[in-house]
DNA sequence: CCTGACTCATAAAGCCAGCTTATGCCCCCA
DNA sequence: TGGGGGCATAAGCTGGCTTTATGAGTCAGG
């Protein structure tokens, strides 16, 4: 494609507020009414559809005087942009909560590994079922939410860990395991290499910084392996982990929730390790006694029939 | 959560450029490198996340005057940001073969199912390992692929249907089933309910307009229990079937592939069928022969270890 | 102990994208 | 033969993001 890869992404793909219009103009039919649920006028419609289809190369819309229906090719590109909205939609879900104030109706502590790939979508199925839902996030590690908990500055827990922390009453609506990924090209990667236990504690690995649930669990099952070696690199978020190990930097450990994406698109290769279990449970957790009502019900359920 | 669910998401998302920003932040732990990166001055890169920051009110990046590093809220985000970014890459990547001039190196002619789910992936996955491979879509019924190939305008195919069409060879890549879908609190979703294949073919759905391959296979299946009856509506994009589906418009049949993420978090609710199979195997196809060489070559493979 | 290299923040000024209002044309239906 | 819905074009405004230019804090090394 004669594109430079240099020009940013952000150059190459319409905005979301475009995004918004071409899902509404699929929706209604008609370009006005599309710009008059967005809250533009027709004519601001009319041009971001018509720049949008200059910066992709493709015409996405046929106009005529009855309305507007998708091409062909507008109804690909449309599909493909409901999943950048949906994304979005996650981001401003999670966005919120953990902005919410501490007087929000529903106040979840979560450890990162539910807080990243599981809690937003909970969110937004939240937010369909009980609009208005004002829910408070804090995210921490098990103490930290198990403290939240019993201390009242929280309703509902999330915690990822071989049991349920004291104090706490729990349900597993989850189940985790870390594997131990590196890029194609690696000395791992080759097909039925299988690593022992010993050698993945002794090599240096991409990791996030100390702290994360992840790396406990690591320093737990690698303890009678002779012990996790230094990290080769520690990086702030998994994104980051990922993406130094997707560049080839070294071997890392990841959550599978984490890098589902990564190994089916083969940007990461899954490394078979012998004599260690790395598999953990995620749980929903509450002050001993009574299951949570109100909201917290809600979202509750929501979690056991994802 | 006192937002007005009325502002519009893209008011409520920071753009794809300061999503990219963030995430290079995280991986390069410097606003100015992060900058530099994108091709923008430190001022800038400075000042966007600052607005970033305001937008979400979350401090996302802790300063130092030796670099920046995320805070927790700020590792949060950026993973979900890292989401975003993923899905905007797969979209750049389809609308790029959207465009694509016919002398592209590599010409590929796919179904909608195919094009609309499988084919962003593949088309990330193949840049990554074939840097600047230019690639081409068409995209248009298990007929046009066929007859693409035959008059040597596509170098490869992608169809999903019962049987390889005349005088092409192919290999199944994945399997398809189509699904009745409800929202909940549809009649039909109650626990438990299953429709029969005659009261499917009598009741109206939200279908795709004509044309499309679920929609023949349907009419196929339903052939043999009253035929398939006129649509209750005619949407032009599978999200906009989506839509209107969930908003509880009637039931709907759609690809599996397409409400994996609507029935994960029940905001659609899968409804049984009883005496009528809807799966299909989507399948690479090329003219009777040798199989594809090149570029064709490399796509073919990844397709097989998703 | 001071210099240079790195970090980030602030200020001033310019540019461009997108918005609105005001039109005009086209098609269909009553 | 109007009236209403639908889209396009033109002109003018505005706000956000950018750049350049600068200042201030931290650290390593001569």
């Amino acid at each position: 494609m004669s594109q430079e890869p240099s020009i940013p992404l952000s150059h190459r793909v319409p905005d979301l507020g475009a995004l918004e219009l071409l899902l509404a103009v699929a929706r209604l039919g008609s370009l006005g009414r599309a710009a008059k649920e967005l809250g533009i006028t027709q004519p601001a419609a009319s041009g971001r559809i018509r720049s949008m289809e200059r910066q992709l190369g493709v015409t996405l819309v046929e106009r005529s005087p009855r309305g507007s229906r998708l091409t062909a090719a507008g109804a690909l590109v449309t599909d493909w942009a409901g999943r950048i909205v949906e994304a979005a939609e996650a981001f401003d879900a999670g966005a919120r909560a953990l902005r919410g104030r501490r007087d929000s109706r529903l106040r979840v502590a979560a450890s990162m590994t539910i807080a990243e790939y599981l809690l937003p979508g909970w969110l937004v199925a939240l937010q369909a079922e009980r609009p208005g839902t004002a829910v408070s996030l804090l995210a921490g590690n098990s103490a930290a939410v198990a403290r939240q908990l019993l201390e009242g500055a929280a309703d509902l827990g999330f915690v990822e860990g071989l049991a349920v922390p004291e104090g706490l009453d729990g349900v597993v609506v989850a189940r985790d395991r870390l594997i131990v990924v590196v890029a194609p090209g690696h000395p791992w990667a080759r097909a039925g290499r299988v690593v022992t236990a010993r050698e993945l504690a002794a090599t240096p690995l991409i990791l996030r910084e100390e702290g994360s649930g992840t790396r406990q669990v690591l320093d737990a099952a690698l303890a009678e392996h002779g012990g996790l070696s230094a990290p080769l690199l520690e990086l702030s978020s998994t994104t980051a982990v990922k993406a130094a190990a997707v560049s080839g930097a070294g071997a890392s450990v990841l959550s599978e929730l984490a890098v589902g994406e990564e190994v089916g698109a083969r940007r990461l290769v899954r490394v078979e390790v012998a004599g260690v279990a790395l598999a953990r449970d995620l749980r929903a957790v509450w002050p001993t006694g009574p299951a949570p009502a109100g909201p917290g019900r809600d979202l509750l359920a929501l979690t056991r029939r994802g």
